[in-house]
RNA sequence: GGCCCCAUCGUCUAGCGGUUAGGACACCAGCCUCUCACGUUGGGAACACGGGUUCAAUUCCCGUUGGGGUCACCA
């Protein structure tokens, strides 16, 4: 009852990255999980940057992590540039706190300083594993019985861990789960230099910043026993904890570089759209009975802990593509208006200057054969600009003598035309035909050719509409002048598998 | 190897004792059609194995097998 409750009152989690490169596809799932439940439970959503891997932490990473965040709308509360009442937000300026913190577990008996040194527990290790290869090497507990005192070489901090009982917890997704105490060791704190470790670092911050649920991937779950006993040796009860199942790559590995692109930035650049990323990765390992497509605002109704499953998964680029294309063609997912905002920049790459207002004439014609922005932007590609590229083997397939005559009809009919508008031409063109006793197959693929400078465009009677009566005449009498002097190419030979399938049919007969 | 976790179509999953085991992606075939798409109809495709419990197991329990995570002064 009392744990309903708390599941359901404003939540505080958060989202705690090391700063050491990419954000990775994996993180924002870890990001939009606990997010997600923020926003549900109308609580916080705090983002803390974990630096104390002085190695491998950068300022650029750093910022890319900020900007993933903000290109997929998953808004922080409290954290760095936005401030809050429980900072500093990155660690390395809380390394006061963790002193001041282990300090006290020191005093309280609960951890001691060890003066040995990594060098030597290195070797202890090395010649454990020397003498039997699947031995279990744990720190020997060396320190862990010296009356404290201040030594004068380095040292680091370490945890007492009991000898014996369990930790138990419940997972908010796994159930329970328990873990014996003395498959643990006494583990390091504070390093010598004063940084904390990630257990220790993760422990004090979320108690010191009220953290009410902790929701991390799997690969976490170990930590988590651990962390539990530093939550008891400060006498606080562990925020709620939830673990999700892994991403894994389609090979079953673990998802990296290798396997196409897990950093968010790359699908940015590909033209995806947050909501449809955060959508793919919200039903890898979450499900809503049987619906596939969600807005952000549906997955903040629906989503639950519950609903989670455990087992791993494997990421499915197609999937994800089918997803993103849902996000395209739905005006519902994403309006005209925020789609021609999203494609500007992808215009611009092609060189092509144009505003968002004036793509939001044209973006209809795209929506259901554009699976991305880069799609979208190619398709539209021809509408803006003058002179239109013509693909050549277009241009030698359609742009002929044997399809002048067409195209010089084709032309006067819509020249005549009462109207420039979709539907009338569209009309006139078929009275034409009609007339002609021609089909309109016969001259579609030169028109558009003419027209788009490629074999695949929106429907014929759009692309006129939408290049206007000018450019449409413009750009058909440059194509009958390139057609009227080249000569049709020599008739295909006869399909080898259609004349097979008429041998066969008429067998019989012979 | 120790500890922990997992197991339904190729993939993501629904199922929470009794179902013709459902959906989506992908795949195949048809329809639609001015191209490409979209749309649409149909099809093939799964409960890892072995024991229990039960009138009844995909579902609950145990084991086996398989897979994954983790064993740092990384996170």
């Amino acid at each position: 009852m009392a744990n309903g409750l708390k599941s359901s009152t404003a939540a505080r989690v958060r989202f705690a990255p090391s700063p050491t490169g990419y954000l990775h596809i994996g993180g924002v799932r870890t990001a939009l999980f606990n997010w997600l439940w923020a926003r549900k439970t109308k609580g916080t959503f705090v983002l803390r940057i974990e630096d104390t891997d002085q190695e491998r932490s950068t300022p650029e990473s750093r910022q890319i992590i900020f900007d993933s965040l903000r290109w997929l709308e998953l808004s922080w509360d409290e954290g760095p540039e936005v401030g809050g009442d429980h900072g500093p937000y990155t660690q390395m300026e809380r390394l006061s706190i963790y002193k001041e913190w282990s300090e006290r577990l020191i005093k309280e008996g609960k951890a001691y300083r060890c003066t040995c040194t990594k060098e030597l527990l290195d070797q202890q290790r090395a010649e454990l594993k020397a003498k039997d290869p699947k031995a279990n090497f744990r720190y020997p507990g060396t320190c862990r019985n010296k009356p404290d005192a201040i030594p004068d070489v380095p040292y680091v901090v370490r945890f007492k861990v009991p000898t014996d009982g369990v930790v138990t917890y419940v997972d908010k997704v796994f159930g329970e789960v328990t873990t014996p105490n003395k498959a643990q060791q006494d583990f390091v704190l504070l390093r010598s230099d004063g940084i904390p470790l990630y257990n220790f670092g993760a422990v004090v911050d979320d108690l010191a910043m009220g953290i009410t649920l902790v929701a991390r991937g799997r690969d976490h779950m170990v930590n988590t026993p651990p962390q539990i006993l530093i939550y008891r040796a400060f006498g606080a009860e562990p925020p709620d904890m939830a673990h999700l199942p892994m991403m894994l790559a389609p090979s079953g590995e673990k998802l990296s570089k290798r396997h196409g692109a897990v950093s968010v930035t790359e699908y940015r650049d590909q033209g995806y759209l947050p909501a449809a990323v955060l959508n793919y990765l919200a039903r890898f390992g979450w499900s809503h009975g049987d619906q596939e497509v969600f807005s952000l605002a549906e997955l903040v109704e629906a989503f639950s802990w519950e609903a989670c499953g455990r087992g791993d998964g494997k990421f499915d680029t197609k999937k994800f593509l089918a997803i993103q294309h849902e996000h395209m063609k739905r005006e519902n997912l994403t309006s005209t208006k925020e789609y021609a905002a999203r494609l500007v920049p992808f215009m611009k790459l092609r060189g092509l200057d144009v505003s968002a207002s004036e793509l939001e004439k044209t973006i209809y014609t795209v929506r259901e054969r554009s699976r991305t922005l880069i799609e979208a932007a190619e398709g539209l590609d021809f509408f803006y600009r003058e002179p239109h590229v013509t693909d050549d083997a277009a241009k030698a397939k359609f742009l002929v003598d044997t399809n002048a005559p067409n195209l010089k009809g084709f032309l006067s009919v819509i020249k005549d035309a009462s109207e420039w508008t979709e539907a009338v031409l569209e009309k006139a063109v078929h009275d034409w035909l009609e007339k002609e006793g021609k089909q309109i197959k016969d001259v579609a693929q030169a028109a558009r050719v003419a027209l788009t400078g490629r074999t695949a465009s929106p429907g014929l009677f759009q692309v006129l509409a939408v290049l206007g009566k000018d450019r449409s005449l413009a750009r058909l009498e440059s194509a009958i002048a390139i057609a009227e002097v080249t000569p049709a190419p020599p008739p295909p030979p006869p399909k080898e598998g259609a004349g097979k399938e008429g041998a066969t049919k008429e067998a019989p007969k012979g």
